[in-house]
DNA sequence: CTGAAAGCGCTAACAC
DNA sequence: GTGTTAGCGCTTTCAG
């Protein structure tokens, strides 16, 4: 089965050569095309010995089904979408990596694509996405364009907001409340003693909550308000080292505790104080979100706040494979959130 | 265009409502479905009018065209499949996520995968991949098992192998020679006078690769070996961190340069060496592998490989894109790497 | 257990 | 410019 190197098709024509089919299987098994889709799909409706026949006739043709074809004449394309900001920050790819496990033992495969902050941009791969008419779609957040929100019923298919919580669900919504996060490591500080705060966040609309979250209720139960750095919403390790030192520069930070909206930030704003020989936490403490992998590892370890990515990814899979199955469920699941206490804070 | 809460379709039944059609469409703007075919396809064989009355029509019913049907027809998907040994790894993601924007300017979609190190989990994914009839794919490194090779020749489409380098490529190359990473960052160290070394490595083949071309040229030239510590083909600050741990308290290892196959290993061993107090670069020097964005930003800052993972998704998507138009392209690209001295070696 | 017929929703010729 | 006719390669339904 050779092919021409560097000799392609022009653009004008097809890409592929003209592949193997049913037909061509069926023909050189002795049976006819449905037979062999039927030995494809659902073995046992099928006699020992034709199978085998047909089983020898594919593994000679090398036959690969169309599953384009299948997916058009069944209605089903056993293809889930998934959208999220960033393809590079495992707080997202980690809880995909979770849903796609999850949704590949039901055969499902993910098509996964990035959309960055901007909700119109997330409103054109939507349509994208739709077009390809996945079996359901999972998107990240909460916020999304009134056209996109259209198009997304008008899909009639399983709909999952992702890493974010609301009354009021496009259809499913799996996910926690940020201003919470925030709310709980301030309280955390609080009651470690820590009498002087400062904030350092992604700019994200997710990570300002996160960060209100925090400031909101420090100067609720101190009356201090709480000096900030915000960042680019993509956070990065420099992000951190930068924001530690202007909050130390020129905001005059001295001691406290510092909020990060993410555990990369956090880890930053760890190597700067490593950097300043400033004292962790007896200088300024840190506290990170996301418990990534590394958090329990840095020096020292981080205080930070644990989102189960993994959980967020499975609940989302067993909600969408519910629907499936005709099964009523609730519409919304809070996973919550916990502080886990280490060195940093 | 509501959708019942709640209640969606058994698993029998085919998950979308029954969708708008072109057909629809093209009632509802008095014309043919291939008008409407027309008008969207190649807008300027449609007169202004009916254009006109065709957009309108399609935002009444909220059309979203089924591309499913229309690759069916067409023999083209606009998709491109994409197999990475994780998802998680930046290492990857980010050379898939300029691979995905710059496919998405000729509009073509990103299908993505996780294969993990396994050939034969490669290989199956393969075939769900190429089910979906992709236009092209991309698969990382240059080791498929020998029915996967099949496929992909009889699948006739552009292949791109990625990520590593070979002389007989299925279809085209796109990488650089992992041992030749290796063997620099020894050529360096030897420079810079260090008289020691050791080695921190992932379990999967390609970092294998380049620990035995750092071990192999230090043996060479200085008839020294080189200890070596190996973890899981995921690498983790955590490993870095043991790593240099053993390096240290079983090995005996005082002083010297440690090549890490990863800049997340390397990041550990930085780690490490400031929570026991050992000097970087006086007492261990570190060189990492990838210059991830981190790497110029940890503390000290980190001496690595750069591999240009942006240029590597770019100039296959390149590839690809002339490969459909016809053109004659040379089969491997060897897009090289260079030393980033810093100050942790 | 197997087959024939009828689409799925679109694009690709080919007419007019 | 626009319509008609055939499929693309499958699954579904109905026969037998």
């Amino acid at each position: 089965m050779p092919v021409a190197r560097n000799a392609p098709p022009p653009s004008e024509a097809p890409p592929g050569q003209r592949a193997v089919t049913m037909e061509t299987v069926g023909r050189l098994a002795g049976v006819s095309q449905v037979t062999v889709s039927r030995a494809l799909n659902d073995p046992k409706k099928v006699s020992p010995e034709t199978l085998r026949k047909i089983q020898e006739a594919i593994a000679v043709t090398g036959y690969v089904p169309n599953a384009l074809a299948g997916a058009l004449a069944s209605r089903r394309s056993k293809l889930v979408a998934a959208l999220v900001p960033s393809l590079t920050n495992v707080v997202y790819s980690s809880m995909i990596k979770s849903l796609s496990d999850t949704m590949r033992d039901g055969h499902y495969q993910i098509m996964l694509s990035e959309t960055g902050t901007d909700p119109a941009q997330e409103e054109e791969l939507i349509a994208t996405h739709l077009s390809r008419r996945p079996d359901a779609i999972v998107l990240t957040g909460i916020h999304h364009t009134a056209n996109a929100r259209r198009m997304l019923l008008g899909a009639g298919i399983p709909v999952v907001e992702l890493w974010d919580i609301t009354d009021s669900p496009i259809d499913l919504c799996v996910g926690f409340s940020h201003s919470e996060t925030g709310r709980a490591a301030a309280r955390y500080a609080l009651d470690r003693g820590y009498d002087a705060a400062a904030a350092i966040s992604a700019g994200d609309e997710r990570a300002l909550r996160r960060m209100s979250g925090f400031a909101d209720l420090w100067t609720e139960r101190t009356g201090q308000s709480v000096p900030s750095e915000v960042f680019a919403p993509s956070s990065t390790l420099a992000d951190g080292r930068t924001g530690l030192a202007r909050l130390v520069d020129t905001h005059g930070l001295r001691r406290g505790v510092i909020h990060c909206s993410s555990d990369v930030l956090a880890h930053g704003v760890l190597t700067e104080a490593a950097a300043r020989g400033l004292r962790v936490p007896e200088d300024i403490a840190v506290i990170g979100f996301g418990d990534q992998d590394m958090a329990a590892h840095t020096y020292p370890a981080l205080t930070t706040v644990r989102v189960d990515r993994s959980e967020l990814g499975l609940q989302a899979a067993k909600a969408i494979l519910a629907r499936f199955e005709g099964k009523d469920i609730p519409p919304v699941t809070d996973l919550s959130f916990s502080i886990i206490a280490r060195d940093s804070a």
